[in-house]
DNA sequence: GCCACAAGTGGCAGAGACTGACACGTTAGG
DNA sequence: CCTAACGTGTCAGTCTCTGCCACTTGTGGC
């Protein structure tokens, strides 16, 4: 989240890389022996670090695969916000999901052995979800405030909380080994499933 | 899920009464002092059992507010099977979805406690998003079933899941200290949000 | 009534995730 | 060159959750 680099972060630059190796070795070990069977203490020792320093950059073990959650929720909401509001809500959302696919945040292949690897484990899926629901707190005072009629609160959850479902689903089916079709073209089609009429 | 006293049933009942107990008393501890500040050997030392036994009763500290996901969500699929093949999806699942709020499970007050507990800690919300994740593989094929042309499955899944986030804001908002609305309209508002033009 | 058997329970030991506190080395910046 | 901030490691500790074993208590057959 941050373009330039700042006057005295010389140092974070190093910190984001270590954070990004832990992230890369702990995926990678995941992938291979399953999210259960790896303990911090083995993450650490294949980066060469103390398991303490891994629980410093991440809070959590489930964090290394998620990654930062609020960064890129914000991204979408500023998206949103962008679109002109006589764009029906629909199509307002999922040009901003798009925007996000198209921002090259990893590796391609990394970033479908992390949601490979996320998809495979239940406790990863919930936490995953999680993420959802701080997107969800930020998207859905910018959805309410297009709608009109009664009850806006509600139905902008609702609007807000199954668009994420198909953002979710269509990563997913995305991260396939035998996908081949890009993550924008399936994430149309799951957005087109809740909407057979318009 | 037991109708009937079977035979060698005896030790069941005690079995699911010292359950619902032990599950009473940690979502009372929970609503008062937080989810988090609750350990299982207060809740154990409150019930009057080992914390060993609450462990056995309930494989993780979550699930004592959460229950028993399967056997729900198997109860929602018997539903939707059952609807007639003409009807809308949309209407046949709020139908299934219906069917099960008219289900007296427990204590309606102890019902709304639980979910506003549910809704107060985040490691509660993601493990009631996993017995979603549980519900929708347990949907999923059904809903394919009914659905014609390309691409079944994501579009099932898509469907399913955003059900599955409306069933879940109805019950989130029914559980509010001020909603005043029956879980039933509110389930019906939300499912009409998806459909402003059905 | 008696007895073997299953089932529930408690206590114990241990793994693993996570947190706070403290001390040490490194390094940016004056 | 000096110092103050920062990163890191180590240690101790809490809490969840899991096997294991011994003990007690109902259950059902004789």
């Amino acid at each position: 989240m941050s373009e330039v680099t700042k006057p005295g972060g010389m140092r974070a630059i190093a910190r984001d890389a270590v954070r990004a190796r832990i992230s890369e070795v702990a995926v990678d070990l995941f992938d291979e022996h399953g999210f259960d069977n790896v303990t911090v203490e083995q993450i650490a020792a294949a980066v060469g670090v103390s398991p303490r320093s891994v629980h410093r950059y991440f809070p959590a073990k489930e964090d290394t695969v998620i990654g930062d959650p609020a960064g890129w929720g914000e991204h979408v909401r500023d998206q949103l916000v962008a679109r002109p509001s006589e764009e029906p809500i629909w199509d307002a959302l999922l040009t901003s999901y798009e925007a996000l696919l198209a921002t090259p945040s990893r590796n391609e292949a990394q970033g479908r052995k992390a949601m490979r690897v996320l998809g495979s484990t239940p406790a990863l899926r919930a936490r995953n979800l999680e993420k959802h629901l701080l997107w969800a707190r930020l998207l859905t005072p910018v959805v309410a405030e297009r709608l009109e009629g009664d009850h806006r609160d509600l139905r902008a959850e609702a609007i807000v909380q199954a668009s994420l479902a198909c953002f979710d689903i269509a990563l997913t089916a995305w991260a396939e080994a035998d996908a081949v079709e890009s993550s924008a073209v399936l994430l149309r089609r799951s957005f087109g499933a809740l909407q057979p009429t318009a």
